[in-house]
DNA sequence: CAAAATATGGAGATCATCTCCATTTGTCAA
DNA sequence: TTGACAAATGGAGATGATCTCCATATTTTG
């Protein structure tokens, strides 16, 4: 499937060019109301190029939507090296509140794209997936949180987080959502 | 805003026609899949006056999802009327899990509706989430719940399990969310 | 440096959405 | 009943976004 093909220097400047835009419109929201032949123009490109590297606008949105989530799971990472599990599983959870309210573009996406079932995304949330399976797994491990809930639980809980991203209270809620989630997990007894 | 104003038989006729296929096309999830022009030749109506009565694929959306709504609601009533609190929160928050699991199309029109911020559907949902937050006032009432999380915690919870509906795992991590939200609401200490 | 391979851009085809209005249907007063 | 007025209809075509195609340009290779 990564069969990387040795890619051509030009090919390489656009496909950038067209990433470094789409991007910056991600990070604002924004990146749904805009026409995507305008993407083109905005990244001074053709449509037609731009149709060649993105064949859809899902497509773009992956290839954006990668690099935050490295960046999430490079968190997850250091936390689960630097902290005991269950506090770094809590540490993991409230800044994932923070990152969502500082990037509204990215909880907006991630609400449309799994709306719309996209696969794309759906592959690209492996990795972020796969790191919090990881930390709950450590926590399980620590005795520290029960064994007998998935953590895909926890993702579902996250999902509704950036889901509701433009309710009045958000902020409030989703750090309510976590305290539960958080709370919920202790093990019982 | 509700002012009813006397509809001509006909106009009822085709509305209604309009709203039975939209209703069987909902619950088979292929609400958003269908041409919007298709409704309309679907219930033998012409364009135009599908468009009169639903100006957007929201509104019709709407019309179809209040219905779902009302059933729900009813549902919180009956169970809050009927046993302690505390079980009835439990009980209709398992009961929405099966819900949903049973209406496909509701959980993907729901999940689409809020990606997009449909202000209609927002509209739509205040009942739903003053019935959730009736069950859980009542469950703080009880002493049976803590006071120091809004209920529109769950409401996001639950917005995770419906727009998480084709997860492979689905069922049993929507259960497990539930059961998060339950533990984690029941009074600490 | 020439030929082959690769990539470009943007004009226009395609397709869903929505508007407009000449015609039909229903309502109501006489 | 009927005539006249209002309300509603349907579908042809305007609109506007998405996507394809290919003649041209750029890069790589021998």
């Amino acid at each position: 499937m990564t069969a990387d093909k040795p890619l051509r220097a030009d090919a390489q400047r656009k496909r950038e060019a067209l990433l470094a835009t789409a991007r910056e419109v991600f990070d604002t929201g924004g990146f749904f109301d805009l026409r995507f032949d305008d993407f083109a123009r905005l990244a001074g490109v053709g449509t037609g190029t731009l149709y060649r590297h993105f064949p859809t606008r899902e497509a773009l949105a992956e290839a954006v939507y990668h690099g935050e989530v490295a960046t999430l799971c490079d968190r997850a990472r250091r936390l689960q090296a630097t902290l005991p599990a269950a506090e770094a599983l809590a540490t993991f959870l409230r800044g994932m509140v923070d990152h969502i309210a500082a990037h509204e573009g990215l909880a907006r996406t991630l609400a449309t794209l799994w709306a719309d079932r996209s696969s794309a995304l759906a592959e690209g949330s492996r990795a972020l997936e796969q790191a919090v399976t990881d930390l709950v797994a450590a926590a399980v491990q620590a005795g520290a949180v029960r064994d007998d809930v998935d953590a895909g639980a926890v993702m579902m809980a996250l999902h509704g987080i950036g889901a509701a991203h433009d309710r009045p209270g958000w902020r409030a809620e989703a750090d309510d959502v976590i305290t539960l989630v958080l709370d919920g997990l202790r093990r019982p007894l």
